[in-house]
DNA sequence: TTTCAACACGCAATCGATTTCGTTGCGATT
DNA sequence: AATCGCAACGAAATCGATTGCGTGTTGAAA
């Protein structure tokens, strides 16, 4: 078992100083051609690699990000990551992954433990339970220590900072409208409570969309779903006997949930109800029938936020200090749960 | 903006020498309560937290794991990490994750850039290349670097190190039997090429599992497929015109795929055709029918390894080097697409 | 022979924190 | 008065790598 190899052996072993080894390694023209093909030999055979923590602590920078995201086992954030470790990666930046699970306290920790050395800037989603709570004091701390921060998805207002975010109002709208205009009248809307931010903005697209069409919003064929893990029961409870001929569904879990209580009503999708969900996903996709659905573009998303980040991480002074919010499109992806069949 | 504050700058402040900063934090009695008192206020004032970068220089250790799995898009892996970081976190330690893409060069690279000081130990599981080539020097040169690995789940079976895995061989031959049992008695596979270990090792299962029925293997009841990302051309012709009465897929998608393609035949699932996957995801749960599916247990998988991982860590010496390999009992999960109505 | 570049290399500071081993100063003991 | 012991603190090495600057050696020019 050969241990890793520094400088400091390969010095001893050549019988010359650390700073020659160094500057030999680097191609210094400082060092004779002799030395310095000496050196670079004997470290290509004992495979010498810089120790990452080391240049760290002199550079004062890690070349890494560091992501916090609510939840890994979720394949929008994954798809997110996807982007912005394409992104990184080819700006030689490596990415830290942390998950909050959605508990404020670990957001904290992994911010802290991130912040304190392990990063140069953060790419974050925040916990649901900080949306509920609302504090924010760990990530404004963290950019108070000259750490750029930018946020996605599930941002918060009040911070001033890059974000990357889709327009939720539009999506929600452009779902319901796309529901109207396949001829639904009554459209059933499946929610999150509101102080899910993206929920709330999606709710009013819904709303904004009925009133496009001069539909009355029915508050009855509204449900907020505030317990997740049960969400089946809420939704077989809500539409039961429910005269509606759309459903419009914020995320896809909602959306395959309300049609297999749709199915276990004996009404089919599209025929008797169409149906549109949010987050183009796997279940989506593969779900008999398919799902038409509200897609978030994920990669691109992360790749516009590795980007803002990288862009601030790089700027050598202090520059202007601008801050921007870009919006990814959405786009209404059409499959078969809102196809009638001969259409 | 207030930069992050060091010992150095605290020292500064309060006109003490750096050591007695250090020593006043850490408690140590060699000083003054009144100094202590002091350093402490002063410290917890400017929020002061250690610089995790020179710690990891100082200790050589930096207290955390690296994970590399070959698709962070991928449900199974992503629970598994699940279980890695609540044993992680509870032991003082925090993962960094970084996917390969299934890719071998990305795969060295990660190693290569996690083990020059970044990770203390590994837990990995190869790509598909990594596999396919049959190359893994880049795992045995970080292991003689005297860095812990652990693999999981697509392990290569040459290298010496702790392991954890699931009995492929038996989660399919048990999801076969289910098939068999249920009356089934054509019944077809879907698998992968082989160089893909636990494609192989279902395969096997599946084997095995008609020959305990006094089935013969009939070659033309197996499809493996290459192309994963146009599996649904491959199966639509596979199947067609099959006489089959029962399907096992060795993976979710490839289960949905077949799914879809037995409902365009006009056959019905699981009354013409009962189906079984592998891996226990949110596809095989909200799938309609529900699929009948061989749960890997994520989760304790992660935990286990990770488990193992730090006792290596932690075992102060060289000690007996031993190294386990951990099997998961998979366990058959019963839904709709094996359950004949009425049974 | 003297002088002066140029060359090739080593010293030492630096990044931030820890820790061992001194080194003060002061009261107490003999 | 000399010595001892202890309390309280500082200097410096250390982890691994980088880099500006100083220095010794050499050859050649004057």
């Amino acid at each position: 078992m050969k241990q890793k190899v520094t400088l400091k052996q390969i010095a001893k072993e050549l019988d010359v100083s650390i700073s020659t080894v160094s500057k030999a390694l680097k191609g210094s023209k400082e060092i004779s051609e002799d030395t310095r093909q000496k050196v670079k030999a004997f470290a290509k055979l004992y495979n010498y690699k810089p120790n990452n923590i080391a240049l760290s602590l002199k550079n004062r920078k890690t070349k890494t990000i560091g992501v916090i995201i609510p939840e890994i086992i979720h394949h929008f954030f994954t798809t997110v990551i996807g982007g912005i470790e394409k992104v990184a990666n080819a700006n030689g930046y490596n990415v830290i992954i942390c998950s909050s699970n959605n508990s404020f306290d670990k957001e904290v920790l992994n911010m802290e433990l991130l912040a304190s050395g392990s990063a140069d800037g953060f790419i974050i989603s925040v916990a649901k339970e900080t949306q509920q709570k609302d504090d924010h004091h760990h990530i404004l701390e963290t950019m108070n220590q000259g750490m750029p921060v930018v946020m996605f998805d599930r941002v918060i207002d009040e911070l001033i900072c890059d974000k990357v975010i889709i327009d939720d109002v539009r999506g929600g709208q452009s779902a319901t409208s796309h529901l109207l205009l396949n001829g639904c009248r009554r459209v059933a809307l499946i929610t999150t409570v509101d102080y899910i931010s993206v929920g709330k903005l999606r709710t009013k697209g819904y709303k904004r969309a009925l009133m496009a069409y001069d539909i009355e919003v029915d508050d009855d064929l509204i449900l907020k779903i505030e317990d997740v893990s049960n969400c089946s029961d809420s939704i077989h409870d809500f539409l039961k006997d429910k005269d509606i001929d759309g459903v419009f569904a914020v995320n896809e879990l909602f959306a395959v949930t309300a049609a297999r209580v749709l199915k276990n009503q004996g009404k089919t999708i599209p025929e008797d109800v169409a149906l549109v969900g949010f987050t183009d996903g796997i279940l989506s996709k593969h779900f008999i029938p398919s799902l038409s659905t509200v897609s978030q573009h994920g990669v691109q998303m992360g790749e516009r936020t590795a980007q803002l980040l990288i862009d601030k991480l790089e700027k050598n002074e202090e520059g202007i200090e601008e801050y921007k919010t870009v919006i990814i499109d959405t786009s209404l992806i059409q499959r078969e749960s809102t196809q009638k069949k001969g259409n």
